[in-house]
DNA sequence: CGGGTGATTGATACCCATCAATAGTGGTGG
DNA sequence: CCACCACTATTGATGGGTATCAATCACCCG
């Protein structure tokens, strides 16, 4: 049963990795022969914590992961959001040791994927590394879009953005529409995603919510109006897309992650 | 001259790939044998339009670039910056395109390396591929703790943090000391770093000054009490410490990228 | 010398943090 | 089954950190 959830993972993943890489016959065996160990976790439990060294990369089959960086007087900020199918601590396979912690923000099912499998993995096919960067690319600039969101945009802004990056990566998963999704997320863990407080969030949800463009409620995000909300987001999914490229990255093909 | 310039660029980039991955003599010179174009760009010059598609990453020989985010209303947002032996926008190399800028913000040269050069070079020597990822990763590593160095920081850490990891990173360089560097830097551009205004940046730079902390004057930063500085900034060089890995990452042997 | 850029300082406004209180919810144990 | 507790959402009052507007100064350069 727990290695019906770990396949199922590394099926997803797969998938994942074929929406911007193309992989041969041979590397979609190599990558479904892949063994992860799985683990379930209540929320708010630490699975990597800060400082901590792994030894493992960690797929999200079920639930919300999310990267934190903790300051000395315990103030925290979430740098990313790892949804399902995302494998996240991919960066620990060439940097073991860092400085942040991995959360999970609801109770969650993980496969862990050992270092040295990957790394294997990478000897005997070359193109999955490429692959695996692809991926950790996009993680990249995602988080350079946060500097920029937290940094030099207003709270409205912010959280508008946040709900407009989350309904396109969740659409892309194919189980939800960016128009409507789950987003189990206290007002506490959204403010420390875009650096405000939890008060201040409730106090911007409202806004939004007052002017019909989005309403948070119960865990559900539903936007009402994605162009104003894109509009007061200054949102634009083109840091979401990666290209598709053919085998070894030798020619390039545009094509988006959503529709 | 200009391809003496390239060559001296380029065999610093392997040195800087030799501080955290171990090469084979084959490997080095496939490294050396890159041919990149050496192009010299006056300082505020865009060698990266926002959104523009680029075909080459950049490896800085002089001078300081640096990616930023550029809001609908002008606002900018400085999400790295990049010292002489940068190879910055390796991102491009597997997402050509994304919403991003490159800025030179001193008179700086640089040496153009063609994606294809890259690809190639990665097909022949899979674990330079690894290299490269792995100075990608520290590159990612830098950015999550921007976010939170932005997020959840007061002005004054912020901007203690932004010196101290700058003293880090250029005494790693070798040509400088973590104590006195020199940063080209107006405080306008030291504001886009850390998200606050010029005028603030000023008076938190008085006040450390005022403290006798650190100065900063005539694009010279001299660092007169480290410690303070260091506990001002919550700052701790962990997510700068690259590991030292063997050959093809199968086994790891912990060092410090500074002394 | 004039003009432009950057640094510096003052006055004021405002966004968001902080402190505080209430209400709703789900879980838990007696 | 209900009292109790912890957690979350919500709202109000107030304060503070930073932005904004504005002026002066210093400096470099043509």
């Amino acid at each position: 049963m727990g290695a019906d959830v770990a396949e199922a993972a590394i099926e997803a993943y797969l998938e994942r990795l074929q929406r911007h890489s193309v992989l041969t016959a041979e590397e979609r065996r190599a990558i479904l022969s892949i063994q992860g160990t799985v683990r379930r976790v209540p929320a708010r439990r630490d699975l990597v914590a800060p400082g901590q060294q792994v030894g493992h990369a960690i797929l999200v089959a079920e639930g919300l992961l999310c990267r934190f960086d903790l300051m000395r007087d315990g103030a925290r900020q979430i740098t990313a959001l790892h949804l399902e199918g995302d494998l996240c601590d991919l960066h620990s396979l060439v940097a073991p040791k860092t400085g942040w912690g991995i959360n999970a923000l609801t109770p969650a099912v993980v496969v862990e994927v050992p270092h040295d499998t990957l790394r294997r993995l990478f000897v005997d096919h070359p193109n999955l590394a490429m692959a695996f960067w692809r991926d950790a690319t996009l993680d990249a600039s995602i988080l350079a879009k946060w500097i920029g969101n937290i940094g030099r945009k207003r709270a409205r802004a912010g959280l508008a953005h946040l709900l407009c990056e989350l309904g396109t990566r969740m659409s892309a998963t194919g189980r939800s529409s960016r128009a409507s999704y789950a987003l189990p997320l206290t007002q506490e863990q959204i403010a420390d995603c875009i650096g405000l407080t939890p008060v201040h969030v409730n106090r911007v949800m409202r806004a939004l919510r007052e002017d019909g463009i989005v309403t948070v409620a119960d865990g559900q995000v539903t936007i009402h109006d994605w162009e104003s909300l894109e509009a007061a987001a200054d949102f634009s999914a083109t840091y979401l897309l990666p290209y598709r490229t053919s085998h070894l990255g030798l020619a390039a093909d545009a094509s988006a992650m959503v529709e």
